[in-house]
DNA sequence: GCTTATGGTTCATTATTTGAACCTCAGCTT
DNA sequence: AAGCTGAGGTTCAAATAATGAACCATAAGC
């Protein structure tokens, strides 16, 4: 792998911690030479990804992706138009919803939105979504070209649960019926005593960008209930792409991703 | 420089342009080969820093910061305690407030409140304030270490309008005033036409992270006016250091930020 | 159909990255 | 207090990855 690659798998295990670390600890979750890590990270300060704390000397996320995040979403703002429907959702649904985007090769939660209420799903901003194992990863690879899909099935697919489905036949099975529907249902899947809705936020070309979903204690939500947390999934995700990509299309800047093939 | 330094320079540009870049562009700004910029490009795009369009196949900054930037703000949520302290201050000043943070060894726009009234000044967020010629600048630079102010007026000090202040001596003298009263001023330092003044928001240990500014048309502000924002501009950025950092002395997380020396 | 752009690729040369071993310091144990 | 342990940080020869001149492919303009 290249040097930027590694320094930037780097920051990503940064972000995936909870609290600042210190350099032999980064050095072995990266599996770099502490030399090396060392390398990394003060290139990374230098640039202000990464802070050292000056008491603990220990490192965690700087600020400078704050800089380049606030002038993504002043060009794309994927977060200022998704966060309205994502908040009616939950409001409507009385459940978290949460929000992904396809990025880097992998579904990241972006956005999350708690129902107020004591008893619900918390799922983290941040977190990646397996995509044989979540709602969102299902809603997503199903209206993916066939490629990629048989790209995301080849891998290895971890089980979480005694009811993660990791057959490839039978997630196709899945997906064929998620595309049929317009949403996808993953039922313990990922954490057992959850299920979940979700439904593809796509580009005007059909390809998917991200996902909503809605996820709910398994314990109080019955067939009829999921199915219609689907169907809002559907809408909301709808609604996200004509105001995303609508109002792109006036101004002429098509956002189209162009994927690795 | 670094590979890595390197890479992060080319997002640092590609985030600096207001439009999407070819490769011949970009390899150019950075003075880097093409070959040497595709492959740059290439890595970044597989971690969802950098976006290329399908159709133009130019290239923008990816998603990936948005993920890191959220993941930041929600565990140091500098933005979270800021933006209200600005949002009043702009009301009440009816002048264009903005925030700088310290990062990357330089002072960046991170926020903007407009007043709501036509004729105002535009800051963008994301641009960089020099030390030497803004009222941040200045504000971030008197409260910092005499080292640093050393550093800092060594490098040559570009002259932006007939008013910059470029004598090292002199603009000694300036921050002598600003740390004596609280605030800076800068008149039309950066821009013809625009008298600022700036507070430092600053860490437990004194040390400024970044700046609250009033931004206002020379032509309509008088002595007292710019004297009034300046005091008001204090009162914003205490209240955003106390806020946020009272708060985190409770959860016992002091971001404190260790500077290259 | 030629010219001149563009994006993209190749591969021998070159410079950077790498990591074992090392240093220094702080806290802990005996 | 001496000795140990493990932390962060540094060094430099060896190994590897980055580099860029020259290349190809394609599209637009004349």
């Amino acid at each position: 792998m290249s040097t930027i690659g590694k320094a930037l798998s780097l920051l990503d295990t940064l972000s995936r911690l909870d609290k600042d670390v210190g350099l032999t600890d980064i050095a072995r979750l990266c599996s770099l030479d502490k030399a090396t890590a060392r390398r990394f990270l003060v290139e990374l300060e230098k640039h202000g990804f990464v802070e050292q704390d000056a008491d603990s000397r220990r490192y965690r996320i700087g600020s400078a992706p704050v800089r380049l995040a606030r002038i993504r979403e002043a060009r794309y703002p994927f977060l200022r138009v998704a966060v309205p429907f994502i908040k009616t959702l939950a409001e409507s649904s009385a459940e978290t919803v949460h929000l992904s985007e396809f990025s880097g090769g992998r579904l990241s939660t972006i956005h999350v939105e708690d129902p107020p209420r004591a008893h619900r799903i918390t799922v983290d901003v941040g977190s990646v979504l397996p995509f044989h194992a979540t709602a969102s990863g299902l809603a997503f690879l199903a209206f993916c070209p066939p490629k990629e899909i048989d790209a995301a099935l080849q891998k290895p697919l971890e089980k979480f649960t005694d009811n993660t489905v990791v057959d490839p036949k039978l997630i196709r099975g899945l997906l064929d019926e998620t595309a049929a529907r317009g949403f996808s249902i993953s039922h313990q899947g990922f954490e057992a005593g959850v299920i979940s809705a979700a439904a593809p936020v796509r580009a005007p070309d059909g390809r998917p960008v991200g996902c909503v979903a809605i996820a709910a204690p398994l314990s109080r939500t019955t067939k009829t209930a999921i199915h219609e947390f689907g169907a809002q999934a559907i809408v909301a995700a709808d609604g996200i792409s004509e105001k995303y990509y609508g109002s792109e299309r006036l101004t002429g800047t098509s956002p189209n991703i162009r994927r690795r093939d």
